[in-house]
DNA sequence: AGCACGCCGACT
DNA sequence: GTCGGCGTGCTC
């Protein structure tokens, strides 16, 4: 029979047995299965019902067995298009995930279905009302019925003016009864339909502002781009714009020519709870063409944004990691904002790279990729130096504004002369003067490795994770001690449980910087935003409204205060210690540092008045915290450039990772070896190098070992499918079932 | 990864 | 008898 078979991808196949599977496509269900749409079929031996989605319908199978059948299909129409299908065979092969896990990144959540089959989430409507009739046949009807029937008149007032209306909103205007209305279209005057609706975050009202009024340079900037992204040609270009100097407003004037040529534009941003301000200046400018999708929507909200964007109603995609994947229609640009930020890599399956996945989606559609970085990653500099990407350059700050001076505090010296605190004293000075002055401050706290401890002063005892290897944080608010990795938590006891001597806090936590602060300068208000301040919904938003209305002069924060905010009235900021991610260990740590700093330091003096910055550290003559100091990235790169080109690190060589973990620290360990050996002697021509094993950072999480074998090389499809074939081969051995493993595409950790 | 099948020992 | 332990093999 024709058309009678359905190549499919199976939920339920693990990452080694992960290929099309054949399944026979019953009569009734000839017509309507599509490639893109989801099926239950039975799999395995059980026949247990799994997920799956049909990748291709064939005349015929090659399999030599017998077929079984699909048993439903879970679409009306494809939820993903061949262009998508086929982005998700990319994502298998290049970062080592099932094609089912990458569909699984690749639809919003609220398409998804439980165990019924039934969809969580149903298609909003609304009932809208429209005339039925002429407007001047409605305008006779409504001065006809004005007396005997002022509601129905005040009905058909509203419809002439608007010629639609929802009718929940047309019965409010018109102070009337739905009575009213159903007797209008009973009478064939008015019709009333549904229409779905959209459960928005956000609607924007009122006028759209007009485009941003561009410098000379970044006009240049932007007439540069825009000419590449017209050329219908696959490309990239990165943008190196110094903090303040206005990328926004190039990236405002391409987003409107790319919808002026009738395309999409999907912009990724880190962190979009970090970045309110930036959401509200485009949809001051694009309105309700923005669709806004990041994890902290509802379910409804997100599954809502996709459809918008889907259908063409959104063609400005703003959104994190995930927002890569936006079902755009004619995609004309993707811009990732900070792209040197870590979060656009996905810690968890499908382990993939935002970036490698613009790249990708860009080439398929012909269409530009745009860097956007105040601190670009190396590798994308290096790119754009060796001539492989367009570069374009804003160096001025805005408004001609002069970059912050800048100050380092050697705090060992302060340590000597008998400040122990982690406020130095020079900060200490130029908190107070902007304190009289009325002026604000912002202090970072690095919170890696910045955390708080209980330690014993007599023994040294340190709180230990029972099932990961790493110390407990005490968290005041609620008085316990919590692992980051795991979540176990647990009350301190009174005195160390080892000696019974007395035990203290140690480390810089922001609680700790807080009370410090509310010591020196007693009756001016702190503000602190951590993860423990913003957990509730909006407090974010709350928080930072409250910094700007209440002048508050202090705020002390995590990570989350480098990124975005933009404040006239902050003209102070301070690195509590600018060490600890200097010595994180992988080879992007100095990296991570300088974008860090060279962020924080950004936030001083965006207003009016000039801005400074003090920068506390152990190592004051660290090269990259100097660099960072005096924001010279060229100084910087060129320093960096040097030793990966020593180290053989990117974009000297690309790297895969195989990381094993288990409950026997011995059987990871030796499951490690095999790998490298397997390696070596597949890898025998030296254009690969392989490492390992080593330990990961954190060696034990949730009781598990984690061991890692690294190859360097050129990161290509032969190269991946050698680390492919090691790992397919190593789950199908028995000898180490009590070990699992993965590949991973240039980890982050 | 699941899950069924099958072979073996122990128990109301 | 027959319940359940886990080793083995398979997934259209």
């Amino acid at each position: 029979m024709s058309r009678a078979v359905a190549k499919i991808a199976v939920s339920a196949a693990t990452y080694w047995l992960d290929k099309p599977y054949d399944y026979l496509l019953p009569p009734e269900l000839a017509e309507k299965a599509k490639p893109g749409m989801r099926v239950h079929v039975p799999f395995s031996r059980g026949n247990r019902r799994t997920e799956g989605v049909i990748l291709a319908i064939a005349e015929h199978s090659d399999y030599d067995q017998p077929l079984k059948a699909i048993l439903q299909l879970l679409d009306e129409e494809p939820v993903l298009s061949e262009e998508q299908l086929k982005l998700a065979f990319f994502m298998r092969e290049r970062f080592f995930c099932t094609v089912y896990d990458a569909v699984r990144a690749m639809l919003p959540a609220g398409l998804w279905f439980d165990e019924e089959g039934r969809r969580r989430i149903s298609d909003k409507s609304i009932e809208m009302a429209r005339l039925a009739i002429e407007p001047e046949e409605a305008e006779a009807l409504r001065d006809a019925k004005r007396l005997r029937s002022p509601g129905q008149a005040a009905i058909l007032e509203q419809l002439c003016a608007f010629e639609c209306l929802p009718s929940h909103d047309l019965l409010l205007h018109a102070g009337t009864k739905r009575q009213a209305l159903k007797a209008l279209e009973k009478a064939g005057a008015v019709e009333l339909y549904r229409k779905e609706a959209y459960r928005r975050p956000q609607i924007h009202l009122g006028a759209t502002d007009p485009l941003p009024v561009l410098s000379d340079e970044q006009e240049r900037a932007f007439t540069g781009i825009d000419a590449l992204a017209e050329a219908d040609r696959a490309g990239a270009a990165l943008l190196f714009g110094v903090t303040g100097s206005g990328k926004t407003s190039v990236y405002i004037h391409l987003i409107d020519r790319q919808l002026r040529r009738g395309r999409a534009v999907i912009l990724l941003v880190p962190e979009i709870a970090l970045t309110p301000q930036m959401i509200q200046t485009f949809s001051s400018h694009f309105g309700n063409e923005v669709a806004v999708l990041h994890s902290s929507l509802s379910v409804g909200e997100r599954y809502d944004e996709w459809k918008r964007v889907r259908t063409g109603k959104a063609r400005v995609v703003i959104g994190t990691r995930s927002a890569v994947f936006a079902p755009t229609p004619e995609l004309g640009l993707i811009i990732i904002d900070e792209e040197q930020e870590e979060t656009y890599k996905s810690e968890n399956i499908p382990r993939y790279n935002a970036r490698d996945v613009a790249k990708y989606r860009c080439a398929k559609a012909s269409c530009l990729l745009l860097l956007g970085s105040a601190t670009p990653d190396i590798v994308s500099m290096y790119a754009a130096q060796t001539g492989r990407y367009a570069y374009f350059e804003l160096s001025t700050r805005y408004n001609e504004h002069e970059l912050p001076a800048v100050e380092i505090v050697d705090m060992k010296r302060e340590l000597r002369r008998g400040n122990g605190g982690s406020i130095s004293e020079r900060l200490r000075e130029e908190l107070q003067t902007n304190i009289d002055r009325g002026e604000q401050s912002i202090l970072f706290i690095n919170r890696r490795g910045a955390n708080r401890l209980i330690s014993c002063g007599e023994c040294g005892y340190v709180y230990k994770c029972p099932r990961c290897s790493v110390s407990l944080t005490y968290h005041s608010t609620n008085r316990r001690l919590r692992c980051h990795y795991c979540g176990y938590s647990r009350r301190p006891d009174e005195a160390c449980p080892d000696c019974g001597g007395m035990l203290k806090y140690i480390g810089v936590g922001t609680q700790m910087v807080e009370t410090e602060l509310k010591e020196l300068f007693p009756g001016s208000e702190v503000l602190r935003m951590d993860a423990d301040t913003v957990a509730p919904a909006g407090s974010h938003e709350k928080l930072l409204d409250r910094f700007r209305e209440e002048k508050i002069p202090i705020m002390v924060g995590t990570q989350m205060v480098t990124k975005g905010l933009n404040f006239e009235n902050v003209t102070l900021v301070g690195v509590i210690s600018a060490d600890q991610s200097l010595y994180a260990g992988d080879y992007r740590a100095g990296e991570r540092t300088f974008s860090l700093i060279t962020q924080v330091v950004g936030r001083s003096g965006r207003g009016q008045k000039p801005g400074r910055a003090v920068i506390q550290t152990y190592t004051p003559d660290n090269e990259t915290i100097v660099q960072a100091a005096s924001q010279d990235y060229q100084a910087f790169y060129d320093a960096e450039i040097g030793m990966r080109k020593l180290q053989h690190t990117p974009p000297f060589s690309e790297l895969l990772s195989i990381t094993a973990s288990g409950l026997s620290e011995e059987h990871v360990f030796r499951a490690c070896r095999r790998i490298r050996e397997r390696l070596d002697a597949l890898l025998t021509d030296g254009s690969a190098e392989v490492l390992g094993p080593a330990p990961l950072a954190v060696v034990k999480v949730n009781n598990r070992f984690r061991y890692r074998v690294m190859i360097y090389g050129q990161a290509n499809k032969g190269l991946r499918g050698v680390a492919a074939g090691v790992v397919m081969e190593f789950c199908r051995d028995k000898q180490f079932s009590d070990v699992a493993i993965y590949a991973d595409n240039d980890p982050n950790d």
